[in-house]
RNA sequence: GCUCAGAUGGUGGAACUGGUAGACACGCAGGACUUAAAAUCCUGUUCCCGUAAACGGAGUGCGGGUUCGAUUCCCGCUCUGAGUACCA
């Protein structure tokens, strides 16, 4: 029989259903292995062909691990809470629960057509309860957690308590909120529970508070800083603005050296590393404290700077009250005394108590403006200087300079201390202020030179620096830094950008928060009443009083308060799931102690690049978690990680003339327009020659159709010139277009105003334009996989999409050449049969060189996919099966092989043939990758090049027995060789054995 | 602006540690089979000069360098894509 893949891919396909061919066993003799992808939000759209890429890769590379006797675990499953179902669910008043069942549907039965080895048996859904019962099991365990830096790492809420008791707040170093007390064992004992748990609050791991967010009003909710890009919504694109809310937060920042260290231990591609340490932005400097004047002045004891560790600027912040400093972070503390003026952020609390009343009026004015700006204004606006004066000074902490203080918005409010000390020699944007507002530029280095812009120089030695003078670089701050120690004034520090991430949504379809609320403080529920199950709403909508979703759910309370009604944000169920996958069923605990201990974590972890800051950044969070309260075992989640890339549309178009029915083939559309600077505005009526000598002008062949099109398609002017009336371009659905050649009668069919169309053709065919645009319906250039596989089959598919190019490469999906890998899969079909298309195969001895052409596939397909080069495996199994064709090799000892070795890649083929070769069914997938034996690629003779100054000028076939003097002597004798030396004797000879003999003349 | 990645025929791409640039495939051209078309098969296909072949020259974004030899290493530049954006 010919190759019928439709029958072959669904025999196989369901046989792996109904055998559990893949299910990966919970306990084996084998070496585990963990393969996985980053699930799918289920989108109505269902898959294009872009999405499986990262699929198909990893399970070429699931199946490979297998045949190679790992127990490997490779399984899919949807991160199915979102926006999309909810936004639907407003829309139509369909739950979210019906949209997402219905759109898993689609995609399990598009995934199962392309033949992916996964463990179905463990697939996971975020929005079912028996899986969010555990999301919301590790929030209480958030919520029960503290961390300590002493420690460093994070440790029960109850071991806080307990030390509490006994030592007060003495003694604590924790990563907690700016403002704690500080206590005595007595004094908290005496605090009744209220401020108990108010100040408890303030060290949770997850926590709530009043902080400034990005709100989306047209989605009602609040974003994530990776959900807003530009100052719109990710999704639908929709304006996001700052506002100040409640909130329940993650504290990440204490992990942020953790999360930055480990990258260092990771394999993952540099530059999305990169990404996730610019987001995490560590920078080491110190921080400083200026006095404000007419505060007491600092004394060499520093009593001036006797505060609470983490206590910011002034906790009150309408008066000066207790506030007698305002404290800087600085990279560059070394240029303290080249500091000429404070700035502080125009949110800063301090503004107000800092403004003396002849400056009142022009700060109001700033703060008024700089309200008005929104995010995106003030990012475009970054070149324009702006500030104002607050009429208040500080004081040089090293030597009692009086220092202004100002405000502008190039300081930002939730960066470091919301205040920088302005140097404006070593700093463009402090220099470019200082002259537009006239403030002095004190050059700090001997060798700076700020004529024109400031000098952020290291080198050279310091002057107008006091007890720095004459210093370098590194000995100028360490003693800067020891001196500011001594007086209580400043230390060293290091900074993160990252803040700590938002944790609420006010939506309806998202895991419900497990918490509810008593005197205005959270409280934990029950962990026997997990999973607290969404309730049901009348409407998707948010309260008239602009509550959340669940405000309206009917009955939706505590016995002992009212529950939260926000619900956890779309990252909260992916940032644990792959160990649920180790044990998905288990109802006692989110993955069991031996799963865990087994599977231990993900070995290779395949995905696109966008989730760098959110998904991959938040799950090492909650992976480094799990590990502090000894959970899981490995601090890090994923080994090693894969971005695919991202497959782009291709598009076609059309050209129609303007005003006519009439489509102009590409590329006489693209004489035409070659013609336009002859044609335009140059000829007239009937003068058809004159056309002919200006195009000979421009070097063009004359052409008198496109001359006649042109004129057709031209108004005479008052002038007596023929202007062109020009041409339209259209999106063409690409499914009717092959190779850019379009189907003229499908295209007639695809929309009624096209039915009557007229084609100027060439060659008799229509040839489209193409550009590469994103894959989209509003451009017709979406490609389904469903439609390729009924053309081709998923084996087919699975090829195609490794051979288009390296799996890391973002590239346009164009399905032009997929003819090629169909035409390969189907002459290894033929391999197996005879002319009459009968399966026949021989039990003879393998040739020699059918052996080689073997085991080189043997070994390249080894190399290849060992470091996840699919694209050059395919080109080589096709060289393989030309080698194979052309030795008219049916030989069973040989074709066997090469069927394990293909299956990874072509599975349902390689199962068929297995099977007519007589063995078990299902036995291919667990069948021992051939073994590699190199004494079959050993070769006698090499054609080696010879070349003259690095040129390839011939082949000479020689012995590899030979060493390199003996090959020289066998080259210089060959009269070929002697001809293009002409007779000289060349200067040199390179000869590299079994490579290449190069001679210098 | 900064950081990272990339640039090879008409197209997708190959060349893994410096050693025959363009494997493999698409497309195109020519041919076989066919009444014809589709399908299939065969041949050619980097560019330039040349009727074809032989032969010769150029050639991996651009300009230099190291080397017997560079797509590969080094320096400078151009362009494309991604991320980030006043981070003190």
């Amino acid at each position: 029989m010919d190759y019928q893949f439709k029958d072959i891919e669904q025999k196989w396909q369901q046989f792996w259903a109904q055998n559990g061919t893949f299910k990966a066993e919970d306990k084996s003799a084998k070496p585990k292995y963990y393969v996985l992808d980053m699930f799918p939000y289920p989108s109505g759209a269902g898959l294009h062909v872009g999405h499986p890429l990262g699929y198909i890769a990893s399970d070429i590379f699931a199946r490979y691990k297998r045949l190679k006797g790992f127990n490997v675990l490779h399984p899919m499953g949807y991160d199915s809470f979102g926006l999309p179902a909810e936004q639907y669910a407003i829309q139509t008043g369909q739950h979210p629960a019906i949209t997402t069942d219905a759109n898993i549907a689609t995609y399990r039965r598009q995934l199962d057509q392309i033949g992916f080895s996964f463990d179905w048996s463990r697939e996971v859904r975020t929005s079912s309860p028996d899986y969010y019962k555990w999301t919301q099991w590790i929030f209480m365990q958030l919520f029960n957690s503290w961390y300590n830096k002493d420690t460093d790492k994070a440790e029960s809420i109850a071991k806080l308590v307990a030390h509490f008791e006994q030592k007060g707040s003495a003694g604590i170093n924790a990563v907690c909120d700016e403002e704690v007390l500080s206590f005595t064992a007595d004094e908290w004992k005496a605090l009744g529970n209220r401020e108990q748990q108010s100040e408890l609050l303030k060290y949770r791991l997850t926590y709530l508070r009043e902080s400034t967010v990005n709100w989306c009003p047209a989605l009602g909710t609040v974003l994530a800083n990776d959900e807003v890009k530009d100052g719109f919504s990710e999704r639908g694109g929709y304006p996001v603005e700052q506002k100040k809310m409640m909130q329940w937060s993650m504290r990440i920042t204490a992990y942020a050296e953790r999360l930055l260290q480990g990258l260092d231990t990771i394999d993952w591609p540099e530059p999305l590393k990169e990404m996730q340490r610019n987001w995490i932005g560590k920078s080491t400097g110190a921080s400083v404290k200026f006095p404000i004047e007419a505060l007491p002045k600092p004394s060499p004891e520093g009593r001036a700077f006797e505060k609470q560790e983490n206590q910011k600027v002034s906790p009150t912040g309408g008066d000066l009250e207790g506030a007698r400093f305002i404290e800087v972070f600085t990279t560059r503390v070394d240029t303290i005394f080249g500091v000429t003026f404070l700035v502080i952020a125009p949110e800063h609390e301090l503004v107000t108590a800092l403004t003396t009343p002849e400056q009142k009026a022009d700060i109001d004015a700033y703060i008024t403006q700089t309200k008005k700006k929104s995010e995106l204004d003030r990012m475009a606006d970054a070149k324009t200087v702006s500030g104002a004066f607050t009429g208040s000074y500080v004081l040089n902490p090293l030597n009692n300079e009086r220092i202004p203080i100002w405000i502008a918005d190039y300081v930002l409010a939730g960066y470091g201390t919301g205040a920088v000390m302005a140097v404006p020699s070593g700093d463009q944007r402090d220099y470019l202020f200082a002259k537009h507002f006239n403030l002095p530029i004190v050059p700090i280095i001997d060798i700076q030179n700020i004529e024109t812009e400031a000098d952020p120089t290291k080198e050279g030695k310091y002057i107008n620096s006091d007890f720095m003078n004459g210093l370098a670089y590194k000995e100028a701050t360490a003693a800067v830094i020891a001196k500011l120690e001594a007086i209580g004034a400043g230390k060293a520090k290091v900074n993160f950008r990252m803040r700590d991430a938002i944790f609420g949504r006010q939506r309806y379809w998202g895991e419900p928060v497990p918490v509810y609320f008593k005197d205005g403080l959270p409280h934990l529920i029950e962990e026997q009443h997990l999973p607290l199950l969404l309730p049901e709403v009348d409407k998707y909508l948010p309260t008239e009083t602009g509550e959340p979703p669940l405000g309206r759910a009917e009955g939706w309370k505590h016995p002992e308060g009212e529950y939260e009604l926000s619900t956890m944000p779309g990252w909260a169920g992916s940032s644990w799931y792959w160990y649920r996958y180790m044990d998905a069923h288990n109802d006692a605990a989110f993955a069991s102690k031996e799963a865990i201990a087994y599977w231990k974590d993900v070995d290779l972890y395949i995905g696109g690049s966008e989730h760098a800051t959110g998904h991959l950044l938040y799950s090492r969070f909650w992976n480094k978690f799990l590990k502090d309260l000894d959970l899981v075992i490995e601090e890090e989640p994923f080994k090693k990680l894969i971005n695919q890339g991202m497959i782009q549309g291709r598009s076609n178009f059309v050209y129609r003339l303007i005003k006519t029915k009439r489509f102009i083939s590409y590329n006489k559309l693209k004489k035409l327009e070659s013609y336009f600077p002859a044609l335009l505005d140059t000829i007239f009526e009937d003068s058809e020659d004159t056309v002919k000598a200006i195009v000979s002008t421009f070097k063009l062949d004359y052409d008198r159709e496109i001359y006649n099109i042109f004129k057709e398609n031209s108004d005479l002017t008052d002038a007596g010139v023929w202007k062109f009336k020009g041409y339209q371009f259209t999106n063409v659905d690409v499914n009717i277009v092959n190779n850019d050649v379009l189907d003229i009668e499908k295209f007639k069919k695809w929309r009624p105003d096209f039915a009557d169309a007229q084609f100027i053709l060439e060659n008799g065919k229509y040839i489209c334009g193409h550009e590469v645009e994103k894959m989209s319906k509003s451009k017709f250039n979406v490609v389904n996989p469903d439609d390729i596989i009924s053309r081709y089959g998923a084996d087919t598919l699975r090829m195609y999409e490794m051979f288009l190019g390296p799996l890391e490469q973002s590239k346009p999906w164009n399905t032009n050449g997929i003819e090629g890998v169909f035409k390969f899969l189907r002459k290894f079909w033929r391999l197996f049969h005879n002319e009459a298309w009968e399966f026949s195969v021989s039990d003879a001895e393998p040739s020699k060189a059918e052996l080689k052409s073997l085991h080189k596939i043997i070994r390249k397909v080894e190399e290849d996919v060992e470091r996840f080069s699919f694209n050059t495996s395919v080109s080589s199994f096709m060289i393989a099966v030309n080698e194979l064709t052309d030795l008219k090799c049916n030989n069973r000892a040989i074709l066997q092989d090469m069927v394990i070795v293909l299956s990874s890649y072509a599975p349902h083929i390689c199962e068929e043939l297995w099977t007519l070769l007589g063995n078990p069914a299902g036995s291919l997938s667990y069948a021992p990758y051939p073994k590699f034996n190199s004494a079959y690629l050993v070769e006698d003779e090499f054609a080696y090049p010879i070349s003259i100054n690095g040129k390839t000028k011939m082949n000479l076939n020689i012995s590899l027995s030979l060493e390199p003097k003996a090959i020289e002597e066998f080259v210089l004798a060959n009269a070929d060789v002697q001809r293009y030396l002409d007779g000289k004797a060349p200067k040199k000879v390179i000869v590299v054995k079994g490579r290449i003999v190069n001679m210098v003349v």
